[in-house]
DNA sequence: GTGTCTGCAAATGTTTTGCACATTG
DNA sequence: CAATGTGCAAAACATTTGCAGACAC
């Protein structure tokens, strides 16, 4: 998990990607890396950054998350409703919480084995998979001491 | 899998859901159904039974297919972008196809089991789950035959 | 310097809301 | 007829677009 990058292996990896390393870039990919865990809307990554970047638009963010989903810096992460980025580009899963709609990573290599498994034999006619999640639904049983910043949606 | 309800056993069905059985929920009902396969937005629903139902608006379409989550007759469908809704309310699991933007559905019981078991083993903990599901992503290699009703989301 | 990127503001798209009227049970 | 649901149009919210000026290389 490339969690601690610093600006100029970030600079890299926008380069080596054919993006400039633009201020913008740089502190949108910061705040989605400060955010992971949280699968972000564009709102909420504008909400963290324009305290210390007042400067940068909301329509900047939108096009900085889709640029570097194509360039494969983030993904996009599956919801029920608006559009989320995930920092976290390798294999994972996910879980959804039915009572505060929060998303939380999970990860089990011993899944991520068995599935390997199970697909490394189960081969499907006219598809070729390139990725596996599981998608965990449930409710949090313990007391939330965690701020959920990201807006639930109806 | 419910597929072919008639008329008067959707009347049951939301009457024991507190609903009432009008004439608007019969057809988005229905239509859901008949888009099964597809996980519709609430637009897609209402190009599908507008030309049928003129008269029914896509507000009410909107409230209608919400009401529906909220009583358990059909689910949300996860997705990258707007709301998507499954007539399939039973443990199933998605393939995303990233080309066509398509969900489609995936059963298999082996897969199934397979989950159960290891779930049944591994608690999480503050963490009370109640469903597990494999979104699968990749690309469709055959020709698509399909018709592809719902708008890809960019 | 040149091509790419950004900010702005407008356009577009999506979902929700409020309320008068219609319908169901 | 009482309660609930619907249609309509406006409002709120979310995302995209076009373009003139700014910036990275």
């Amino acid at each position: 998990m490339q969690q601690n990058l610093t600006r100029d292996d970030l600079r890299q990896r926008l380069t080596e990607g054919g993006l400039k390393a633009t201020h913008q870039r740089i502190v949108v990919f910061e705040s989605v890396m400060e955010l992971h865990g949280h699968h972000p809307t564009a709102e909420d990554v504008y909400q963290r950054l324009k305290p210390a970047n007042p400067s940068i638009s909301l329509g900047t963010v939108y096009k900085t998350l889709d640029t570097f989903v194509e360039t494969g810096l983030i993904k996009r992460a599956l919801s029920e409703g608006g559009k989320r980025y995930d920092a976290n580009t390798h294999t994972h899963n996910h879980i959804f919480c039915s009572k505060t709609k929060e998303i939380v990573d999970f990860e089990d290599a011993e899944l991520e084995q068995l599935l390997k498994e199970f697909f490394s034999k189960r081969k499907l006619d006219n598809f070729e998979i390139k990725g596996v999640s599981v998608q965990l639904t449930g409710s949090k049983v313990e007391p939330d001491k965690q701020i959920s910043i990201t807006r639930v949606s109806k």
